[in-house]
DNA sequence: TCAAAACCGAGAGCAGTGCTCTTGACGGAG
DNA sequence: CTCCGTCAAGAGCACTGCTCTCGGTTTTGA
């Protein structure tokens, strides 16, 4: 154990400091990173690379599930930040934790949310990283459904079929989630995936330069339409 | 002018023929598509392609500007076939016609509304195309203000400093739209697309079998939120 | 302890890519 | 008929992902 373990650990630096340098690259270079670029970078020739990694969608698979658990994290977090039964503030936390860090992280996100690579199948294992934002919405309806806080404005509702889909993937979450507040905190999500991604790239009008307003503002909206109760 | 229209005809008739050469790739290999392929597969030698596209991406913004087009067409064809006044309808046939287009040409959804090319920047051509399909929107919010038939339901409205640059936005476009309205139509399109992406990436719960329902049913949402009048 | 097995980096090599440059042939214009 | 512009072709450069082999080191197990 403790001499297999050095050339253990010694792979494990190897592995993680591949993954870091190849971060580094994603945020220049966009999704087409380079195994040779990060071999050179690292001042190892390309094929070395393949000791570590079968292969560059192997690669990019470990980045993205990185990326998937550090969004979940800074998710997570904001929503944890924050009193259990402010809804609102809870829905706001999360949903501004979510532009921040593709903000900050734009070809991670990109990564994440953009077009598919063509040949490229992600695994299983990126599914249960990329559940975790939208389960902290879903854990905010919950809490809600609860305390008995949330009462969506009259509308349109789900009709057969689609009635029934949602009643059942909403029991598949918790007993007490609607088929139709299910529905409409999907839209929420969608909004917010849409509004990262119109700002990301680059498809925000130009005449809007307050940009966090407008992002809290749209995701006022659509809290309004789950249901959230306003900020006393 | 005879005699060379010929050798200009030739050369638009070669045009067109790599572009749809090429358009065909990009609906097998997605967004890398490759001149030597295209070329190939006219039976020429890759340098020749450039005697009418400079670049690969002189090619790829071609084909954008023809799949903006081709949906932009598709969308206001939906918006022009519905009654002038049936605002849920047009709203309705307009988000069908871009899911529909989407459904049908992904890989060119892709490509205009997908992650961004890394080294690639959309010309000016683009945006006059682009923004066919969020007009056609405006429209229907200006025939609805027209009419009078346009009642948003109570909810968060834009603060400051938000509140000017939506209202100054909402006057570019027509001066009876206000900003309040012109967010929610915004949302509305965010919305429109991230379904679509949503949908066409993969990232819709399997459990959701009955996908245009679904889809009419978030879209109705937002024509609730819009303040659309149900159809009679 | 010592040989066998596993692991590792380097290098060559293959097939593919975008793109440039030169060469030679063809056709329309003066 | 001669010139000039346009065209396809080919060679070539630098790059990519990936495979394979060759030595050298480290770990393992008998």
């Amino acid at each position: 154990m403790p001499a297999s373990s050095i050339r253990a650990r010694v792979r494990a630096e190897m592995i993680d400091e591949i993954k870091a340098v190849a971060r580094r690259h994603l945020a220049t270079d966009g999704a087409n990173l380079s195994l040779r670029a990060v071999a050179r970078d690292m001042g190892m020739v390309s094929s070395a690379i393949y000791r570590y990694f079968p292969s560059r969608d192997e690669l990019l698979t470990a980045l993205i599930i990185e990326a998937y658990d550090s969004l979940g994290d800074a998710v997570e977090a904001a929503d944890a930040d924050c009193e259990r039964l402010d809804l609102r503030g809870r829905w706001h936390a999360t949903c501004r934790a979510a532009r921040d860090w593709a903000l900050a992280h734009p070809a991670e996100y990109a990564l994440l949310y953009g077009s598919p690579v063509p040949g490229y199948a992600a695994p299983d294992d990126t599914i249960g990283p990329a559940q975790r934002p939208p389960l902290t919405l879903v854990g905010i309806l919950r809490d809600g459904l609860e305390a008995g806080r949330i009462d969506p404005p009259p509308g349109t509702e789900p009709a057969e079929p689609l009635r029934d889909d949602l009643a059942d993937l909403a029991q598949a979450f918790f007993p007490s989630l609607t088929g139709a507040l299910l529905a409409r905190g999907m839209a929420g999500w969608t909004q917010l995936f849409g509004l990262i991604s119109f700002e990301l790239f680059g498809r925000l009008n130009r005449t809007l330069p307050h940009r966090d307003a407008y992002f809290d503002h749209q995701t006022a909206l659509m809290a309004d339409l789950i249901g959230l109760p306003p900020a006393e």
